[in-house]
DNA sequence: GATAAATAATAAGTACACATACTATATGGG
DNA sequence: CCCATATAGTATGTGTACTTATTATTTATC
């Protein structure tokens, strides 16, 4: 029962990442599930995305979003399926497909980003107010160091 | 608005925590590889946990690093295929498996323990030292509170 | 204007991650 | 002892997440 040792990574970043990436997932689908709508951390950002630059090519989303452009394919796949998005292909470049929000698409983003918003303080609900912003300023800076010139 | 407008969710915890825990898993993936050996995160932290408490049951070793059950069964079918673990149905309890390391996987937990200490700072390459221990006091306080007492 | 190199998307394969359901076993109450 | 309930592990299905390979198309170069 009680570990004569604790593991040695338990402390690690790495792993503490790990654990508030289950947390912040978790959250997510509880909180969005609650609001009436099925939809994954992964599929919002794209919609997200999308909100900001409609007719955004795949790859151009998958840079956007940080993700893998196999990843992100089999992502629009099931949005275009649930009738969230349309992919079609661009006249300027035919092996391109432009992705761009439905109507209930949108009307899907609009009312989930509220949602979206109020939840990520729950993720980090044992830190005060000005322990939350700290961890976004160091998170952010990491993750911009990790990653220089992504944005645009 | 313009092309270059950032999304809503770019400075969410939840988004910047998903980019951490890819730069996390990419980093370790690199630097485990480099060091000649073929082990994920997780395998990695179930080799840790079975270095403290040897003959633990997979229930147990999914609650001690914090995953589901179905995915510390696939796991531990991969280390035991590597010929890292073995297992075997426990005298007390015929449903049971006790999971203990081998040799191999002695010798391959003790090879990699100082490569991953080693990568920790390497997430984080962006912090410096002060913020690299804030990150972890904020990363751990947050954690600690999602999951009180280390129960389901 | 033909062709080599680069790029967008997809396909196939591996590995998590979790929910749900199912089997086998264990345990407490009557 | 018998049964209701709980638990350990597995099976199944969905959804990331990334690698390598392939196809279609674009661009760069000669």
């Amino acid at each position: 029962m009680t570990a004569s040792t604790i593991p040695a990574s338990a402390r690690m970043p790495g792993h503490l990442i790990r654990r508030l990436h289950q947390v912040s997932t978790h959250v997510f689908l509880q909180r969005v599930r609650e609001a009436g709508y099925d939809l994954t951390p992964v599929q919002f950002a794209v919609l997200d995305a999308l909100r900001s630059t409609p007719g955004i090519d795949q790859a151009g989303l998958a840079q956007a979003i940080a993700k893998d452009r196999a990843t992100i394919g089999a992502v629009a796949d099931r949005l275009e399926q649930k009738g969230l998005v349309t992919r079609v292909v661009s006249p300027r470049d035919k092996r391109a497909r432009e992705v761009t929000l439905t109507e209930q698409g949108r009307a899907v983003i609009v009312a989930l980003t509220p949602v979206v918003a109020r939840l990520q303080k729950e993720i980090l609900s044992g830190l005060s107010d000005a322990e939350y912003q700290q961890f976004i300023a160091l998170a952010a800076k990491a993750t911009q160091a990790a990653w220089p010139a992504e944005e645009g």
